[in-house]
RNA sequence: GCCGCGGUGGCGGAAUUGGCAUACGCGUCGGUCUCAAAAACCGAUGAUGGUAACAUCAUGAGAGUUCGAUUCUCUCCCGCGGCACCA
């Protein structure tokens, strides 16, 4: 046998503009054929990629070759999420236009995709810093403020000093930037905000309708929505006209609430402290909490603190003239800012109130709880009966909670209400290389939104990137200086820019018609193809994007654009690819080049490799000598083809039972890969069968040279799997499998045959294996019919010699048998 | 703290959902070819004992259900991910 190895730089060359001149992923979307939108998502064009980047467009490219196998009309598009932040501060360094280097890197991600054979329809190409796509964003902008969905606030935000911008609340993890890990400060500054909090109930209660999304990535949504229900409730302040409203979800522990508590930045605190002694003390501890980063603040481990106001306000229910208190541990954001105090009930009430010396009050007994507040080492939190709590005495706390929500409202002195820890998108950003916000404000007319046919507002291109917490495009005169659209005064336009996210949000709409210059979207085509079929993508996107593309989604439906509710029907989130331990990094230096991978075994070993190294949903080690296993599988795998084509398909003489064994297995296979396409993309456990069918092809190869079968019968069957191979094969390794498909006689590309089928008659066995256990240990193993009738059975499995050994001198007391599969002797 | 996912050979992982644990691949060892090496090919490879047939043990730990448990139930340990002073 050669060992010469096989000529995939001329395969894959050829191929590569073969399906380009072929239009392969060039579709007509008015077709009647089936259709089926398979997406991966668009990535932001950093400098070049690595394997694990790779994984992604890999697995996507297998689906979509799959469906086009299976005769679906598919569309792959493709894109650049082409605004952001690296590219801005990419030319405050180095001095190259954001436009330049992002173009660039463009050219450089779209030459690396093709030379992985993974294939687009690129006539759809879209890119979004271009203005022919944030023309669209900022009509989708006007949309949203025509709706009242967009507006501008002056309110605490998050504020990252190094990146020099505000973020969403959603970028802000562990109180740091997401982006650079920078501890995140709050500001109090006017910002542009999308309203999704108004969609939050249809956001949480339209995850039912994705069936197939993974669980997963559904709590994590329903996690950061946190809806919860419960009362607010209405504690008047002493000598006051005042009223402070409180949100519990535990009405039942109000006998317990012992004094309130407000958060620092609460908006009333001026008119509680007026009077107070303490006031310049109070306004200092105010101003300490404040300057805390967002980190320190939401830390629960830190030391909580509070200061007295030297005001009383009165609890409605069991009359008692309760304290009120500011402190570091009450977040502004959340509910009104103020909350009554359960220390008996609640460890953070307790511990503020073991600290400061106020009152506890045990309102709920369980089984060994005290009832000598004194005596509570910590918070009694579970459920119990109810104590000291006049009429609800008695009642399971539960059921009291219900009780007591009513006797509020009858009596209103709090009403029911649900919050949502979700807040408002937070969309506006100080820096430039974004999509402008497209309004004007105007000295007489106020606020005023540019007019859809002047759209796009184009972004300047001659700008000085200095980052100083405002965006560099107030310095450009010409941009800034317009007219107002309603009045034709002079006026001044907006200088931020828009979040990325809102760029991403609306993408998988404009690949319908990414070339239409009068509108985002043919409505009736985007009606026709969506929702995405199969959304391929990372599960860092678990929140942000897709969360964000829901909302927009929604709010498209609301407007009469889309007859959707939801923009992604199937969603797959592929693990990442881990080197030495760590995710593939430039700055861990430990990132995987497919370049020369590709150059020293081809592409298809690389595509192999990486669909075969553990389930597509998980984390994976990339290993190199893992990539050299693919290599050799190939190799054999050319070898093979090309043995069988030059005898003519003679397995040198398979007997009659082999020659059945192996149609059999090739259904098997055939079964198993088209099970995995279809089911949760386990390339993987596809891969090994298929290599188990090749295997079992290569043991019949140079096997019984003085076989009597005839050559016929011989060659049909190996024609067969070998046909099957390919077929199977062709989604995953497209180059190898297009040439031996060639090989093998045929004209038209693989990819316009059609995928195998199988067939069950074919798997049914007549001659079976059944494993004998005795006592749930495998003793023997017997081959029979599978007509075998169950007495028969017994009967020989009692004379098997081995089995003989194990049950003599005992009795049988049970003969279990599980048809097709085993027999379980119990004595 | 709460929620979710996971723990199987030296390694990545498989097991038709309760029925032969370790498929497939990597690695390792032995062999063929070679002056030699690489490549390629053939064979072995969970652990322990045994020349062997074979036996015993083994899916994070412990218990339970069952004729039979990697799979179901409970308790615990470890790892990963999400949320987190959310009232």
């Amino acid at each position: 046998m050669s060992s010469e190895k096989y000529p995939f730089e001329q395969i894959e060359k050829k191929w590569q503009s073969f399906w380009e001149r072929e239009r392969l992923f060039q579709i007509d979307l008015n077709s009647d054929k089936t259709k089926y939108y398979c997406l991966v998502m668009f990535p932001y064009p950093s400098a070049a990629l690595h394997v694990g980047h790779g994984r992604n467009y890999i697995i996507g490219d297998a689906v979509a070759r799959y469906k086009i196998m299976k005769g679906f009309n598919v569309l792959t598009p493709m894109g650049w999420d082409a605004f952001g932040l690296p590219a801005e501060n990419a030319a405050i360094k180095g001095g190259i236009h954001p436009k330049i280097s992002t173009l660039n890197n463009i050219k450089t991600m779209k030459s690396q995709l093709y030379h992985w054979g993974v294939g687009y329809d690129w006539s759809r190409e879209v890119t979004s810093c271009l203005s022919d796509y944030y023309r669209w964003t900022q009509w989708i902008f006007l949309k949203l403020l025509e709706r009242g969905l967009a507006y501008k606030k002056l309110g605490a935000v998050n504020w990252c000093p190094s990146c020099q911008t505000v973020l969403a609340n959603e970028q802000v993890v562990n109180g740091a930037c997401e982006r650079c890990e920078t501890e995140v400060y709050e500001r109090d500054l006017e910002q542009w905000f999308f309203k999704i909090t108004d969609y939050a109930q249809r956001l949480l209660d339209d995850l039912e309708l994705l069936d197939e999304w993974p669980e997963r990535v559904k709590i994590m949504q329903r996690n950061w929505i946190g809806k919860s229900e419960g009362v607010q409730i209405k504690f008047p302040v002493v000598g006051n006209d005042l009223i402070l409203e409180c949100f519990t979800t535990r009405a039942d522990t109000i006998f317990g609430a012992t004094f309130l508590v407000l958060a620092p930045e609460y908006p009333d605190i001026a008119r509680i402290i007026k009077d107070s002694p303490n006031k310049g003390e109070i306004q200092q501890f105010i101003q300490r909490s404040r300057m805390q980063s967002k980190r320190e603040r939401s830390n629960a481990d830190i030391e909580k603190n509070g200061i007295f106001t030297g005001t009383y306000a009165v609890n409605l229910i069991s009359g008692d003239k309760i304290p009120v208190w500011i402190a570091n541990y009450i977040l502004m954001e959340y509910g009104t800012g103020a909350i009554m105090a359960v220390p008996a009930h609640d460890t953070r009430d307790f511990e503020f109130a073991k600290k400061y010396g106020l009152p506890i009050r045990v309102v709920i007994k369980g089984e060994s709880t005290p009832l000598d507040a004194n005596m509570l080492k910590e918070a009694h939190v579970e459920d119990g009966v109810m104590v000291n709590s006049g009429d609800f005495n008695g009642m399971p706390n539960r059921d009291a909670a219900r009780e007591i929500a009513g006797f509020m409202k009858q009596n209103q002195i709090g009403a029911s209400k649900v919050n949502y820890r979700l807040r408002d998108w937070l969309i506006s950003r100080q820096r430039y290389w974004g999509a402008p916000i497209p309004v004007v404000y105007c000295e007489a007319c106020g606020i005023v939104p540019a007019r859809e046919e002047d759209l796009p507002v184009v972004l300047p291109e001659s700008v000085e990137f200095k980052p100083d917490g405002k965006s560099p495009l107030r310095a450009v005169a010409d941009f800034v200086t317009t007219k107002c659209p309603r009045c034709k005064k002079t006026a001044k336009r907006e200088t931020e820019t828009m979040d990325t996210f809102v760029d991403s949000s609306w993408y998988y709409l404009r690949y319908i018609s990414p070339s239409d210059n009068n509108r985002p979207f043919d409505k009736e085509l985007v009606n026709k193809w969506l929702p995405v079929d199969q959304y391929i993508g990372g599960v860092e996107h678990a929140i942000l994007h897709l969360l964000y593309s829901r909302f927009i989604t929604k709010v498209l439906f609301d407007l009469g654009y889309v007859s959707f509710k939801e923009p992604f029907k199937k969603l797959f989130t592929q693990g990442m690819i881990i080197k030495d331990g760590a995710k593939m990094s430039k700055s861990k230096g430990n990132v995987v080049s497919p370049d020369a991978l590709i150059e020293r075994y081809g592409c298809d070993t690389v595509r192999l490799y990486t669909l075969f190294i553990g389930p597509p949903e998980k984390d994976a080690e990339w290993t190199d000598s893992g990539v050299e296993g693919a290599w050799r599988f190939l190799s054999r795998l050319w070898r093979l083809i090309n043995i069988l084509v030059s005898n003519g398909f003679v397995l040198a003489g398979a007997d009659m039972d082999e020659l059945s064994k192996l149609r059999q297995l090739t259904h098997q296979t055939i079964k198993k890969v088209t099970l995995d396409m279809e089911g949760d993309f386990h390339f993987n456990t596809a891969i090994s069968s298929i290599m188990e069918l090749m295997n079992f092809i290569y043991s019949l190869l140079g096997k019984n040279p003085d076989s009597r079968v005839s050559c016929r019968e011989n060659t049909g069957a190996v024609k067969e799997s070998v046909r099957a191979l390919l077929l199977l094969l062709a989604p995953f390794v497209p180059h190898i499998s297009e040439e031996l498909w060639q090989l093998l006689g045929n004209k038209e590309s693989i990819f316009r045959n059609s995928w195998p089928e199988f067939n069950e008659n074919v798997l049914k066995k007549e001659v079976i294996q059944l494993v004998i256990q005795v006592n749930g240990k495998v003793r023997s193993k017997i081959k029979v019919s599978s007509q075998i009738g169950k007495e028969e059975l017994k009967e020989l499995v009692l004379r098997d010699e081995k089995i003989k050994r194990h049950i003599t001198n005992s009795i049988i007391k049970d003969f279990i048998v599980v048809p097709n599969r085993l027999i379980n002797i119990v004595i």
